[in-house]
DNA sequence: TTGAGAATGTTGACTAAGCAACAAAGGAGT
DNA sequence: ACTCCTTTGTTGCTTAGTCAACATTCTCAA
């Protein structure tokens, strides 16, 4: 799908990347992403907080980076950027947005709306650009479709890990995938 | 005793230089002194060749600088840095030099000759720093008290670490320190 | 012995990171 | 209202790290 944007890259910048990666996740974990400075980043970074201006333009372009990433790095796992579109692979993807958003939730201290909404429009994009890229090795039709299947994936993520008692999720899954194939395929 | 060389220093070298030795540690482990080549180290620590050759003239001044770095870790840690001669801080000096040996010993890939004597010059040179300023601060003399108390503790630990079956250190130590101590309080 | 490959040091030109200082905007309390 | 303090972006100059290239030396097997 993507060429691998981490190779040929100047190591200087890999480090520096991961640096404030890393501590972005861990301040994001102990005090929520509201209440972390980009100060505070670059504190515990130990690294200067001009260079982090280098890189991103505020803590809202780190967090759609960071998102990006964890995501991306998911799929990548279960190398469903390196297929086309199946049943399975469409349950491969529903189960990892679930997964991640309840990862995230208890991953990040005091999730306000703020900072769901900026979440929500990064991994929405994600799964669009996932699905767009499915159907088109397919030939199937693209925009809409995959409008309406990245909403209710998204929709039925989010319903799921703000349940206060989550069924199982293979489960939930089971019961969810068919309503959104149907919006993939109709026109098979 | 010494001012701190961690702090103030550009936050670059600290990273670069903690890269280099993060990575020389664990390749002397795996591979052994003799093996590790300047290009292993630089690789696994995602930095420049030329970058290394900034920073230590050979793989001779990193190990130097390793060992050093290790062992004052261990004197500050017991604060044998900030006091002055007793019995029980040679004990504890001792001690240390023992623990040292045999962690080398066990945590270094097939210890050759050239390596021990490496790791030999550098530990007696800490040591022998550690007793002038113990001495220098008690007004005792300190040239040649220091120097034979250097050989005499480097030789009892090489002994001991070299031991097939070690008896506990306590013990050995005990045993040791009045024959090290008379040399340094005779003259008290 | 020779020759091919690997490791060593070194160089000079380029790029990223550090730093200090600045103006500006917000927040908290008095 | 006000100050005091923190955070935010931004800038010009300095320093460290990168890269590719080169000449040497080592090593080891053909």
């Amino acid at each position: 799908m993507l060429p691998n944007p981490d190779e040929k890259l100047d190591p200087r910048v890999k480090r520096t990347r991961n640096l404030i990666l890393t501590s972005f996740e861990s301040l994001l974990a102990e005090k929520g992403f509201e209440s972390v400075s980009v100060q505070d980043v670059t504190d515990q970074a130990e690294i200067n907080r001009a260079t982090f201006y280098a890189h991103f333009s505020d803590k809202y372009a780190l967090l759609d980076y960071a998102v990006q990433k964890a995501f991306m790095a998911e799929i990548e796992k279960r190398k469903l950027n390196m297929c086309s579109y199946s049943p399975d692979n469409l349950r491969n993807l529903i189960l990892i947005v679930c997964e991640f958003l309840v990862t995230i939730h208890s991953g990040c201290a005091q999730p306000h709306q703020q900072f769901e909404s900026l979440v929500e429009g990064t991994i929405k994009k994600q799964i669009f650009e996932l699905l767009s890229y499915w159907l088109k090795k397919s030939k199937l039709p693209t925009e809409i479709p995959a409008t309406v299947a990245t909403w209710a994936i998204y929709g039925l993520a989010s319903h799921y890990s703000h349940l206060k008692k989550r069924p199982s999720l293979e489960k939930f899954v089971d019961e969810a995938l068919p309503l959104v194939a149907v919006n993939l395929e109709q026109f098979a």
